[in-house]
DNA sequence: TGAGGACATAAGCTGGGGTTATGACTGATC
DNA sequence: GATCAGTCATAACCCCAGCTTATGTCCTCA
């Protein structure tokens, strides 16, 4: 009956584009030029995505096309995968990017992957042909990057700023205590206490990621970290755990907002501490950002 | 040089499922097995994209394959994307939906578009099977809808439960005024007043949408809302104007979330007015949702 | 009434991505 | 140390989705 990929009931990226330009054009000529394809092409596009999706997208006429009602929701969906689409773009490019970039970054996992490629494609807009080179690692290895003069500029989430360097904060990042919404926690009325949480054995990354110093620091006062109920390697995994009910965990707000939303994860209220963290943009002491490396340190700031 | 158009430089939606089931499971072969290619298949899709890509991404070996440091950055942002058409897929899959489905669902435009797609992956996740119907209007549309019996369950934003309607609040949405970056207000230090953002002519949706709605009640007490600088059909169109300096808007936080992070909008913080609104579930006096209507009310209000 | 723009239809070609078949390598087991 | 059960890579073939070009139909406007 109906596909069971994937892939095969989202028209794809190519299309979806094209949708996006009727939509902004109103005539699939104009879409099919600005996309690079012929006019019966774009027609034969759409039509296969109707035909795909079982609803009319567009409503054709001798002087132009318009969306129908389904037209313009399928299309605005459309636009968050291209959205997404984009990011990866952006990303991947910097990932490729070679050495003689002119912005070389070094930024950390949970912020290289939830907030860079945003900012890369805002730095696209604003500064075409900016070359971006990226590479991701923890605390030290962005401190490492920056002193040794392979990187122009950091980002690092936690505490403080690394030694040798200076920085400026470009955010803030919340640890949330999740469960399954099945686990008894959910069901709790009181916050959860700092000693209560301290005492129980949690899902957590490896040793020695950002996320699980933040959380030892601030749990040190309170007995400390008990030992945790499962080690796992990425913070993917640790989620993928905490969602089929193997037990609580400790995240980033950042790294979870997809699950919050669909109810797959539950936040559990925490009374007595405090689990902010700065995300802060870093440079070598005395080299202030320059060239591309302000314009990129400038819309992290916002405007 | 590099290829135009995006489709060109992201891999497909199989490509990337294909890099998400190879990172779960560790081997080419096995994620070849789950996704219903060949092996062979599976070992060129991946080695093409890492061409498309111009980074490897997974470490084969005798024994299985891993990802490497790029890859595991590059497969969280493949998972944004999988997930964004996963929502398209679910909405899709509404939108299709036959009059005889178990749940008739009438949304509201703000709620069908930013919303109910990830309530509806998560229903899907829950209650497997449960074939949704999705008809989305103004809230005057919901309402009927529900009356006539042609609906199971509502959603709507705004002031007050429409006549002969029971409901639920399942969130919040706050309107936001936003400015491009360039605008005079975005450097402000003080808030802006109510009579103030009354006096300033906007760029608006047309009369009879829902957030018009809101801000007109809002601003009564002011002055009353002054004349538009432009009306347009859609909130995209709004957008784009905001974005491209035309003026000063207000819009709905869902639909600004993006635009926001990347700095192509900027939020006009303001004192003295309170410009939240419920979003409730809506169902006909004395008819509580029941079956599968339960199960939707129940994820939209979390635990 | 003719010109111009919009979309649809038809016929033909091409290549990306699939399949099967096979080989090379590693590590575990007897 | 030979065999086997995994892994991934390579090679040869094949197919069809989706493109192009060429043309037709319809509407609108001058």
């Amino acid at each position: 009956m109906t596909d069971r990929r994937l892939a095969d009931r989202v028209p794809d990226l190519a299309a979806l584009e094209l949708l996006l330009a009727v939509a902004r054009l109103g005539s699939l000529g104009r879409a099919a030029r600005e996309t690079g394809i012929t006019q019966p092409a774009a027609s034969g596009r759409i039509r296969s995505m109707e035909r795909m999706l079982g609803v009319s997208l567009v409503e054709r006429s001798p002087r132009g096309s318009t969306l129908t009602d389904a037209g313009v929701l399928v299309t605005d969906w459309a636009r968050r995968i291209v959205e997404a689409a984009e990011a990866f773009d952006a990303g991947a490019e910097a990932l490729r990017g070679r050495r003689d970039s002119r912005l070389r970054v070094a930024a950390s996992m949970t912020i290289a992957e939830y907030l860079l490629p945003g900012w890369l494609v805002a730095l696209r807009a604003r500064r075409p042909g900016t070359a971006v080179s990226l590479i991701a690692g923890n605390s030290a290895a962005v401190a490492e990057r920056l002193r040794a003069g392979e990187a122009d500029l950091g980002f690092v989430e936690g505490l403080a700023v690394p030694a040798g360097l200076a920085g400026a904060v470009v955010g803030s990042d919340r640890l949330v205590v999740v469960t399954a919404p099945a686990h008894p926690w959910a069901r709790r009325r009181a916050p959860l206490g700092a000693e209560e949480l301290a005492a129980a054995p949690l899902i957590l990354r490896e040793r020695g990621s950002g996320t699980r110093q933040v959380l030892d620091a601030a749990l040190a006062a309170h007995g400390g970290l008990s030992e945790p109920l499962l080690e796992l390697a990425s913070t993917t995994a640790v989620k993928a755990a905490v969602v089929g009910g193997a037990g609580p965990s400790v995240l980033s707000e950042l790294a979870i907002g997809e699950e919050l939303a669909s109810g797959r994860l539950v936040e559990i209220p925490v009374g007595d501490l405090d689990l902010h963290r700065a995300l802060r943009a870093v440079w070598p002491t005395g080299h202030r950002p320059t060239g591309p490396a302000r314009d990129l340190l400038a819309l992290t700031q916002g405007p």
